[in-house]
RNA sequence: GCGCCAGUAGCUCAGGGGAUAGAGCAACGGCCUUCUAAGCCGUGGGUCGCAGGUUCGAAUCCUGCCUGGCGUACCA
């Protein structure tokens, strides 16, 4: 819809500049809004307002003369109008809404491949396999996949990446974890180690691997079989909790093929090379100031072990060198600190890291009850997304993850998901759809089938109709606009309307009149709703049910 | 102390230079002989945290302050 406003005005632009009315240059970015109240008209621009000052002359007129110099040779506009204090006000003309519902019955409403040829990564949930996926990283992974999909619906070619730490100190608790566990199982004596991960999970994994090897378990010195074990039964848990979600990766990256081939010692080593590491204590620091950093940070601890940010930086220079247009990668609140340092370092060794979009997002806190939940993993104190799953199914999930933006805190009262769903607005939208589908059925029962020949659509006068047409038109931008701010909250708002819209039209109008011509118009009017919703819940990965 | 995020209706949150600030839930009152009432219509509800500043115009931008969350680990 902005877009046709946008090839009129900008001609209108070009013509007034010729005309000698306009000599303001460059001229204001253009930019439109839907007005809140729909008798303003269909969209707005401030544009005039914004050159008032190099005009020197009212807004009011700039608005008029740009007004006056607007071709609309294919008749898509009904008015042009000065209003309030210099806005300009289009209206569309019917015409130009009958087009929009061709197009969507068409499949051609969809948003313009603003990606093409542009080849994105998107990493996200790398959580550790430690645990179960918690309330937190079930955010995470919703909100990354449904900007996975925005970036798919808008042509970009994406990659979605789950960086698996395998590697490191909690592994390695993980795995003394489970060998305390197995040997307690054997009668044997065994310390459950400091700081250990108490859930019972490591119960069950124990317990399958004393009934795979039995006794020889006692012979174990090491770690590893334990390990191992842990992280191949957690790893495949993480899967199958993702795909309950629908959510699925193409690339599961291993932090312990970075200390295999040799990259961490030689990210290191070219830190060293550049000065931007050095040896104190013991441990091998980041230097802080060079980089911009508020204080040195440690890379190696005295342990010889590298702390978590030195493999993080040999992975993302492996992600630069793999030289994707964006780096997209979503992080809870708690990573912010880690990320600036990686970013820091990236620069410092001489990467253009302009590439790289970190989503951060604020934590989820969990109430129950009207009070708050403590979460913790290793004190098997929390809520895990397949609980969650169980509770209400994978579209409340997601949905309920997706109605507010990144940057806002995320209460999820358990109560009201549980015991309350119904009122979830996941079940708005989905009505709307499914009483689309009711109708259908309704028609082929009556035996009535319905065809665009001609001027059908003329009669969709009513302003719920054609307030319905309206979002109809704005899917597209909307769609857009998500995927370039990266928020697909935008699309769950876009729904919401429009499903409100449309219960409104259907709750005033019955759709299947007698006056065949009127029930055609409508019943297209209804499947344009019913495809734009699919298309809609489909990129917030929500299922559009046929019947509820 | 410093850094990031937030503070908008009773609650949960949209809006993030532009017209009279919105939605859901909660409260109250209406609407089913007719395609799904998981719906619709109506009523009430606001110093947009506070104070300055910039601007023709500020909930929105800037500065300071207050409150809350998260960081500020040789945890990840």
């Amino acid at each position: 819809m902005k877009k046709r406003a946008k090839q009129l005005i900008e001609r209108a632009l070009s013509n007034a500049i010729q005309a000698g009315k306009i000599s303001t240059d460059p001229i204001p970015p253009l930019v439109f809004e839907v007005p809140k109240d729909a008798s303003l008209g269909d969209l707005a621009t401030p544009i005039a307002m914004a050159m008032a000052r190099t005009e020197r002359r009212p807004p009011r007129a700039i608005a008029g003369d740009i007004a006056a110099c607007i071709d609309d040779a294919e008749g898509w506009l009904a008015s042009a109008e000065v209003a309030g204090s210099g806005y300009l006000n289009l209206r569309f003309h019917p015409r130009f809404w009958h087009r929009c519902v061709d197009e969507v019955l068409a499949g051609e409403h969809g948003p313009a491949a603003i990606g093409a040829g542009s080849r994105v990564l998107v990493e996200f949930v790398s959580a550790n396999p430690t645990g179960p996926l918690t309330v937190g990283h079930g955010r995470n992974a919703v909100l990354g996949d449904s900007i996975a999909r925005l970036l798919e619906a808008t042509g970009h070619e994406v990659t979605r990446e789950y960086y698996f730490n395998n590697a490191g100190r909690q592994m390695k608790l993980l795995g003394e974890s489970v060998r305390a566990r197995s040997l307690a199982l054997l009668g044997a004596e065994a310390e459950f180690p400091e700081g250990g991960y108490q859930g019972d999970y490591i119960a069950d994994i124990a317990a399958r691997l004393v009934a795979e090897r039995g006794a020889a378990l006692r012979q174990e010195t090491g770690v590893g079989v334990f390990k191992d074990a842990a992280e191949k039964s957690i790893f495949a848990d993480i899967r199958a909790t993702l795909e309950r979600l629908a959510i699925k990766f193409d690339r599961y990256f291993n932090e312990d093929t970075l200390y295999a081939d040799g990259r961490i010692d030689a990210t290191l080593q070219e830190l060293r090379d550049r000065d931007l590491a050095f040896d104190r204590d013991g441990a091998v620091w980041l230097r802080g100031e060079r980089l911009g950093l508020d204080k040195d940070r440690v890379l190696v601890k005295s342990s010889g072990e590298p702390a978590y940010r030195l493999p993080d930086i040999a992975y993302h220079r492996d992600k630069l060198a793999r030289s994707y247009h964006r780096n997209v990668l979503v992080l809870g609140a708690d990573h912010i600190a880690e990320h600036q340092e990686v970013l820091a370092a990236l620069r410092g060794l001489g990467y253009a890291t302009e590439s790289i979009h970190g989503i951060i997002y604020q934590f989820v806190t969990l109430t129950r009850g009207g009070v708050q939940v403590k979460m913790s993993t290793r004190r098997a104190e929390y809520v895990t997304v397949d609980e969650l799953v169980d509770d209400v199914g994978s579209d409340v999930v997601r949905f309920f993850f997706l109605t507010r933006k990144a940057d806002s805190h995320l209460e999820f009262d358990l109560d009201l998901a549980k015991k309350q769903s119904a009122d979830n607005p996941v079940f708005y939208v989905q009505y709307a759809h499914a009483r689309v589908c009711s109708v259908e059925k309704q028609a082929a029962s009556q035996g009535l089938s319905f065809a665009l020949g001609g001027d059908e659509l003329q009669r969709l006068e009513a302003p719920e109709e054609v307030a319905v047409v309206r979002l109809l038109a704005q899917f597209g931008d909307v769609v857009e606009e998500a995927a370039a701010a990266l928020e697909p909250h935008r699309v769950v708002f876009y729904l919401i309307d429009l499903a409100a819209e449309f219960h409104r039209f259907y709750n005033r109008n019955r759709i299947l009149v007698d006056d065949h011509e009127l029930a055609t118009a409508r019943y297209f009017l209804a499947q344009a709703t019913k495809l734009v919703i699919a298309d809609g819940l489909e990129l917030l990965g929500v299922g559009a049910p046929e019947s509820m």
